[in-house]
Formats: C-alpha cells, structure tokens, sequence
DNA sequence: GTAGATACTGAGCTAGGCTCAACATATTTC
DNA sequence: GAAATATGTTGAGCCTAGCTCAGTATCTAC
C-alpha cells in the first residue's frame, strides 16, 4: 500500500508547477503524522497533569540557557512572541504553570515593569518528562526509518525552513478579486 | 537542547531506541512547516470565508466517491469520525457549512434517522479553490526539493503511516506510577 | 519633569471543542 | 406485533485557549 500512486486531481496550473499535487501530499502526509504524534503526546502526558499549551511553554522557557536565573530567563512577552500568542494569553498560561509549581514570576532586575519565567526545580523535571515521552512517540512512529533516510527528511526539512525563514515576515497576500 | 543526551531517569526502553533524538527533531522540524504552511493556507482562504475547521470538513466530504448522491455521500456521523470530533460538534460545522450554501442537508432514503451531507455547486468550487490553495503554498514551502527526495520524504512517511494504522488502535498507553 | 512608549494584567468576548439529555427512527426480542 | 433497546441527530449549556481593550506601573526621551 506503500507506493500506491494516488489519482492526480486534474493538473491546474500546466506550466507554472512541474508536480505541485506531490508537495500537497508530502504536506498532507507530514499533517496526519504530526496530528497522530502530538495526539499520542498528548495522551502520554496527561497523567501527569500537563496540558499540550503548558508543554509548548515549558520546552520554549528551557531553551533559553539562563532559564534558572532571573537575569537571563525569558520575559512573557518574549514568551508570548516565541508561542505566537498576545502577551495577555501568555498570562494565562503562565498563570497556570505557577499554580502547578512548574515556573515562579520573579521581577527582572533591570525593569520594574518586566517580569521573568523561572524554571523551577519540577518545572525542570516536567521539561525532562516532556522530552522524553516526545523521543518515545517520535520513535516510535519514525523508528523504522533508514538513518540515511533520516539524513534526508532532516536535510529538506531544515532546507525548506530556512529557504522560508531567509523569505522574511510571511506574504500573507490575499489573492486579487477575493471578496469576503 | 534538543541533541543533549540527558540524564535519562530510569531509561524504561534499554536495547531498543539506538537514537531517539534524531526521531524527535524529525517530528519537531514536521512540526514547524505544518504549523508554517497551515498558518498561510488559513491566511489565503481567509478572503474567501472559509475557516479552516470549514475547509477540513469540505475536504473530507469531497474524498467520498458519490458525495453528490444522497445514496452515498456521508452522514453526519461518519463526517464527524474522520474529523474526529463528537457528532455534535459536526452538527455545528455543518450547519455553518450549509449557511454558507456549500453543503445541503438530505434525509437519508434508506434510514430516516440519519442525514447526507451533500456538496453543492459552491461547495464543490470551494473545495477546488482549497486544493489549488493548497498546493501552492505547499508548493511554495517544498517547491525546491529534488524529486529524488520528494520520493524519499513521501515514501518514508507513507510506510510510517502504514505502520502505525496496522498497529490498530493507538494504544494510549499510560505511564505506570503516574498520578492525576 | 513631563510626554509618550512599553510590560504586564483585569474584564469580558469568541470559536471550536465537549457532555448530557431529548427526540425520532431502526432493530431485536419475546 | 408490541416492547425494549440501540442508533442518528440536535438543543442546552459548559470549558479551554485564544482574542481585544483598557488600566496601572514603569521606563525613556526630550
């Protein structure tokens, strides 16, 4: 069923796109397996009382080196910019983290107005778990896979992000003669 | 980071996963190009009125062979199966659907508990202007990869794919030892 | 030292999920 | 064939994770 050539759907755009169905697939193909992970993520981490939203903030709070101190640490409004949400929803977020002891609001020492996110000590070991189960899932749904294989995805994948970094802010370009 | 060997606590699999993190960083590079390309797949069908919960639904109604017969195409149920969402979620969205003239309502002939979500004209348009959306911006994203990889990529996930749909239902395993 | 910018948060809104219960219709059982 | 049970859809009401707008405290520039 592997190499099943699915039905090309009528070739719009003759000369433009020499096979543009096939990075259609590759992105559908890539959306059921990301969807299949993050759901199986999700479900492995639930007992432990973290939601998919607080992970997200929990790994992009520990990647910054000085998370633990209160000089280096993310502000909320860096973490809000990183998570792609307003600065008020980063809140919240945080607002449930130091409930569940997983991070501490410590005042930024050179702007009264700012605040830090401090990695606490379970906040660390969350990290660690969250880590862990996404190495298991992922393993387990790409374990099979050749490491030169691997070599590959991870070589297009890293190509395609920085082709679309380098093409600066998103277009977002509405298409002429849409109306709402 | 991510490549940092950490100090896994009671490593529960041995033997089995020789390089978990490379598997990982796959499913997190996957994960930025998705988020990437959804992100400006909604921005492009914005113009139009089409939410992307709308145009997942349209998506999945269309791939049925006879989804403009009454006879085949898809109830409501099954609709809200392969969204997985609650049947009474997939009310909300076909309703919107309907509102919007893409989809129409027919009782079922063959039992008169149930209701056929068929295309309409609009719909079947709206359906058409999805998939050419899609593939541009997929196109846009994956446009420089080599056809010598694009074969790998999709080839690699499709047998992932195969896998995991073969090992039946996911598994939902929870840690043992795990506390709510 | 005053004017404007910036960092966070309170209040209140929305979208898109959910459950539970009601209702009409099918199906099975006696 | 009547009763019990199962199934398909929807109304009512809730929850989560986002949002905006306005307010307060602080910082920066002039």
């Amino acid at each position: 069923m592997t190499t099943t050539p699915p039905d090309a759907p009528a070739d719009p755009s003759p000369g433009t796109a020499p096979e543009p169905a096939t990075a259609a697939e590759l992105a559908d193909a890539m959306t059921r397996a990301i969807k299949r992970i993050r759901r199986q993520t999700s479900w492995q981490l639930e007992p432990y009382g973290i939601t998919p939203g607080q992970a997200r903030a929990l790994r992009t709070l520990a990647h910054v080196p000085g998370c633990e101190s209160p000089d280096q640490a993310m502000r909320l409004s860096d973490l809000a910019d990183k998570l792609h949400i307003a600065p008020r929803s980063a809140t919240t977020v945080v607002d449930a983290l130091e409930e569940a002891g997983l991070v501490e609001r410590r005042p930024d020492p050179s702007d009264r107005r700012a605040v830090r996110i401090l990695l606490t000590e379970g906040g660390r070991a969350a990290v660690e778990r969250i880590g862990q189960v996404r190495d298991e899932v992922a393993q387990e749904y790409f374990g099979e896979v050749s490491p030169e294989d691997e070599e590959v995805l991870l070589r297009v994948l890293r190509a395609a992000e920085a082709r679309f970094l380098a093409a600066g802010p998103p277009p977002r370009t509405a298409p002429p003669g849409a109306a709402r």
